[in-house]
DNA sequence: CTACTTTTTCCACTCACAGGACAAAGACGC
DNA sequence: GCGTCTTTGTCCTGTGAGTGGAAAAAGTAG
């Protein structure tokens, strides 16, 4: 199916688009009171809009005293594709011009296996998608991998965990496949974009998006836009010293952070006190599973294990020591907390408020939530959309 | 005499007359070249300005192989006021519209006697520089005060080393005394400023500046734009932990870096290294002195004391520790090291880049310039009468 | 002095946009 | 059922910003 590839004539339609995208449908009179533009000129705009099917009118809206408006909104079969390529799974999601989910898939995965095998594990489950009925073509896809990426060309920068990427374009061979536009950006920047758009940021300019994953990163919102740096590698915090001559970290430096907490220190640190006989518990995970992971540490420490608790803690305390650093620094308005440990919860939550109320000034961290993102493995996906229609939904 | 109060119009103007402040003295056509004007509309908006008076004609430029064309600069009668508050001291200059110091004087003072005393002191050493016939009268005044800042109202809050100070309002006060319009920022901002303008960071768009005068703080710029974080403590940089368990600080937690190092740690460590007869050197300076300072000890390094280099290069690592996370966290294009310890110099310098480049991945240190700001003293003044010359070349 | 450049001014034309007038469509009171 | 009021949508004209061409003004180069 030809997909829609127009794009907003000018800034008017584009904030009308996002408008529409971000309020969901709308009728003219209430675009009107949004926009500071005479009903003439907005009914020029919303006229264009409709002739190049970006939206299309939608029905009567309920009166408000007088005569009925027409409903103005998004083309229904507008499909955005988000992508979020994790260390060890994928997600893939159709969203519809409105940015909600229609269709979600996971599925596990190495990033070692490169980006040739990735890709083709990607398309497959797009495919999948669009088999199911919930989409006829794909009209932009945002996709997010987890390491540095120079953003305007959309490619992978000497990530550290996932060599054979450096340099692919991504962005270039994608688009090529999905026959779409296609954004790429770091994975963790995509799930500050999900909670911003539809999660606990909603109402915050500046705020910080730590994702503790396999490893661990940080998105950086500054005015409402993700800050990349200079290099495209901010945020990247997995590597900032924790602990003094602490365990040695992969990057050749000691006590990085990610050595001392992150999906993979956590499975490290738990099957060590499984061998060791700490917590019966795990020992007896280990055993019946044959590996233990971060799931298994928030299990047992959900049933009350004292060793699992300490190790969420402790890291939570390391974390926390961080994050203190990067609120004095930055002074956020938010600290969202996400990726795969929230699953580690209430524990973890309470040992990194501990540590940040604790060793940041007052006027720092006076008025500063600090809050588990509610959007869990979605946020990635629906950063991925938002990115993509940002960008389609600005002036060409 | 009666101050010029015009305003730019129009983006169009406010954009002229910043040109005109950056690249000084420019003819129509070069200013044609640069704005993506049709030479119509330039010819209008040149002439609405010169009505203001904002800017006047100045002769006529040299030839480019044709007619010659007029000149145009910056009303030479404009003067701003830079005021630079430190803890012991303040530095206030006064500036043409093209931001260059016509005069600079710099006094002791104690920030601590409050703002009243503070700011006749400033006005005193204002009317001074008028005396001496370096300006008729200012069009407006920027203000550096060494903590944070309310900005849009320009209010000091909670400043930990001048009590007494919070909630006062110095523009509000200051704009009264001075006649003229008046903006207020952290002291390390408007050294970011400076450096930006005028400095070694002309050319990057994101970087840090780190001062270490009487504290430790950090100037973020994102974009050309300085950051100052959601309650406009943004850089507060002195009281991150560098040391765990390290020494008390005055904020009531142990280690932070302000507490290891700056102008005030250093004299203390200095202080007891001369009084356990470490250093010869130090010893006889605290003798002659009675006391000693940061420039004690870098006129001491300067001799090749190894105590002294030994206190420099030890406090340099731990700065550059906590400088290395932010690298790692913030990805900028160049790090500027400023403030009273700059005599410290190389050796520093030295220290500090050494964590850094170990401490943070290469993909961010890879091509990261950290040097010291070449403006010395003067950075603070010019920031100053860079601010308070950004909000007046605003559209009104 | 002539030919060519560059700068400046002048002018006609386009275009975006505002805002008023009016028609269409509904709500509401009687 | 009917007139009045409110809201919405359309049409039309006026205004002001801005563009681009033509020509005059003021140079340079030979």
């Amino acid at each position: 199916m030809r997909r829609m590839t127009a794009r907003p004539a000018n800034s008017h339609q584009a904030r009308l688009l996002r408008l529409l995208r971000d309020g969901g449908p709308n009728s003219r009179a209430q675009l009107g009171d949004q926009v500071d533009l005479s009903r003439s000129k907005l009914a020029v705009e919303v006229d264009r809009l409709l002739e190049t099917e970006l939206v299309v009118a939608d029905g009567l809206a309920a009166s408000r005293g007088g005569r009925r408006s027409h409903n103005i909104r998004l083309n229904p079969h507008l499909r955005f594709l988000g992508v979020d390529i994790g260390a060890t799974s994928v997600d893939v999601a159709v969203t519809n011009a409105e940015l909600e989910i229609l269709g979600h898939i996971n599925q596990p995965m190495d990033v070692r296996e490169g980006p040739v095998a990735v890709f083709e594990q990607v398309l497959a489950m797009a495919a999948k998608l669009k088999a199911s009925g919930l989409a006829e073509g794909f009209d932009g896809a945002g996709i997010g991998v987890p390491g540095p990426v120079r953003f305007p060309e959309g490619i992978p920068v000497a990530p550290p965990i996932m060599p054979g990427w450096d340099g692919f374009p991504v962005r270039e061979a994608l688009s090529q496949d999905l026959g779409c536009p296609v954004m790429v950006d770091n994975d963790v920047n995509l799930m500050a974009m999900g909670e911003q758009h539809a999660g606990v940021a909603r109402t915050v300019a500046d705020f910080l998006c730590v994702k503790i994953g396999t490893g661990i990163g940080c998105g950086i919102v500054v005015g409402g836009e993700v800050y990349r740096g200079t290099t495209g590698s901010a945020g990247d915090i997995g590597h900032i010293q924790a602990v003094p001559d602490g365990r040695p970290c992969a990057c050749g430096n000691r006590g990085c952070l990610e050595a001392h907490f992150s999906g993979a220190a956590l499975a490290r640190d738990a099957t060590e006190a499984a061998q060791q006989r700490l917590s019966a518990e795990l020992a007896g995970r280990l055993e019946s599973n044959g590996t233990l992971s971060a799931v298994d540490v928030a299990a047992a420490a959900a049933a009350g294990d004292a060793t699992a608790l300490d190790l969420i803690r402790e890291g939570g305390n390391r974390t926390g020591q961080v994050i203190a650093g990067l609120v004095s620094f930055f002074n956020p308005g938010l600290v969202v907390i996400g990726g795969g440990v929230t699953g580690l919860g209430h524990t973890l939550l309470a040992a990194i408020r501990t540590q940040v109320y604790r060793g940041s000034l007052p006027l720092a961290t006076g008025n500063l939530p600090i809050v588990l993102g509610e959007l869990g493995p979605a946020a990635g996906v629906i950063g991925g959309a938002r990115l993509i229609s940002d960008h389609l939904f600005s002036p060409a």
